[in-house]
Formats: structure tokens, C-alpha cells, sequence
DNA sequence: TCTTGACTTAGAGTACACTCTAAGTTGTAA
DNA sequence: TTACAACTTAGAGTGTACTCTAAGTCAAGA
């Protein structure tokens, strides 16, 4: 098991390092092992656990809805239930989200339809 | 055709007062006539094109793309092609928007079943 | 006529999520 | 041992998209 560098976990990541103490310092982050007592030293699992973050990210979880689950996750097994809750109600938004961008492209696509329509029809009035 | 007050229009679109005035500086909307030479009076096709707008908003476009659209759609038929192009690659974003969050949907569905199953055990636990 | 309330503007303020800077420390390679 | 790159911190700065404030105008009703 060895340690990565704070480089190398925003390469695996595809976090800038500033983003990645950022996110310690907010507490999204447990505070990382340093070696030498200075440098950050990553494991496997914090790996882990800063991808699973950048998941919830892109789900359009807020920092603040993600501070309230890392703080569930280091308190234990204790919120477990708190934390299925957490996820369903992101599953819902989640879902509700894609029903409405596939609402949306129905009109985008329409547009286009119509649109392309109009350039053909201007092509043939040229005749 | 009656005109509508920015009040009425805000209710329909739902937007804020604060932001159709804002769309109209920064041009996304076209300078709105006026009765009595201050107050705003909004027509049917006002509305029909702000919820255009909210609409483009909405699929995650960002105001400076919706203002070049803005700009293409004010200069007439001469850039519909242009304005297809950019309804074809928001069309493209948008379904990639969407086969990620089914990707992330899938994360979540998986750990609201282990974290459930967890649970689940942990009370058995008890016994 | 006076008050009220809805409107107007320019410009300042806010929330969010980073992103960067400055000043300093540390580990490695020449 | 010295140079240099990579790291550290606290705190300031940035971009985006609003959102609000202050000061003023104007029409209609009491």
C-alpha cells in the first residue's frame, strides 16, 4: 500500500491540488497523513473516498449538502440511515434532473428541425 | 395582444423582476418597449422568447453562449445556420450531461442497496 | 394636493466554488 | 552545500449569475 503525493492524487483525480486542500480545509477531506511531518501522503482509501466526492460533485450535490455527509461518514455506522436518506433524495433530484434536460432537448431538438427546414426552403428560393 | 407589466411576466416566466431587467442589459433581450416612455410593456413574443431563454438556461448554457445566440437570432435568417451549429453541439452537451448522471445514478443506487443491507444486518445484529 | 405603490436607473453586494499569491519550509540531485 | 522543485499555510482574488439598494419618477386614488 503506497502513499501518493498530492501531484499524483489530482492527476488520478482530475482535481487541481488547490482544490484538493480546499476541500480538506472545508472538512470534505478527513485531515490527511503527512510525512515528515509536513507533506500530505494519500492512501488507496482517501483515493476512494475523493472520487466517490467528485461524483456526488457532479451530480450537482452542493459543498455544503457534501460537508453534512462526510461529517455522517466519520461519525460511523451510527448515520447509516441518515446517509441512505441523503442518497435517495439525491437519487430523486438526480432523476428529476434527466426528466427535465430530456424535456428540454425535445425543444432543442425541434429547433433545429424547423431551423434546418428554413435554410433549405432559403436555398431553393435562389432558383 | 395585450401588453404585460414586468410584474406579469416575471409571474409567467418565473423569473425575478431583478433578472428580466438584467437580461435586458446584457442583451439577451431586446430593449422592451415602453408606455408612458418609462415603464416596460411586454408582448406575447416577449414572453415566448424569455421562455426560450430559461429554457437554454436551463440545459446548463452559460449566459455569454446565450448572448452570442441572442446577437445571431437579432441579425435575421442570415444566421440560421450559424444558430443551428450551436443548437446541435447543445444538443450533443446535453446528451452527454445526461449519460453522466445515469452513470452517477448508478453509484448511488449501488451504495443505497449496500448501505440498506448494512443496515439491515446491523439490527439483526441484536438479536 | 398628497400619498402610495409600482416602476426606473446605475452601481454595489452576494453566494458559490474554486483558484491563486506570498512567504516560508523541506527533500533530493549535482 | 547549494540550488531547485515541490510542498506548506493563511488569506486574498476571480468568475458567474444573479440580487439588492438608493435615489428618483410617475400615475392613480383618497
Amino acid at each position: 500500500m503506497d502513499k501518493l503525493t498530492i501531484q499524483e492524487v489530482a492527476r488520478q483525480t482530475g482535481l487541481s491540488t488547490y482544490t484538493l486542500r480546499y476541500y480538506e480545509r472545508v472538512g470534505l477531506i478527513h485531515p490527511i497523513d503527512r510525512e515528515q511531518n509536513t507533506h500530505r501522503r494519500y492512501t488507496e482509501d482517501d483515493v476512494g473516498w475523493i472520487d466517490f466526492l467528485t461524483r456526488l460533485r457532479a451530480t450537482g450535490m452542493s459543498i455544503k449538502d457534501m460537508q453534512r455527509y462526510a461529517e455522517l461518514q466519520r461519525q460511523g455506522d451510527e448515520t447509516l440511515p441518515e446517509r441512505v436518506e441523503m442518497l435517495k433524495a439525491l437519487r430523486d433530484q438526480v432523476e428529476e434532473r434527466i426528466q427535465e434536460l430530456n424535456e428540454h432537448l425535445k425543444l432543442v431538438y425541434y429547433k433545429i428541425e424547423i431551423y434546418q427546414q428554413m435554410v433549405t426552403e432559403k436555398e431553393l428560393e435562389t432558383f
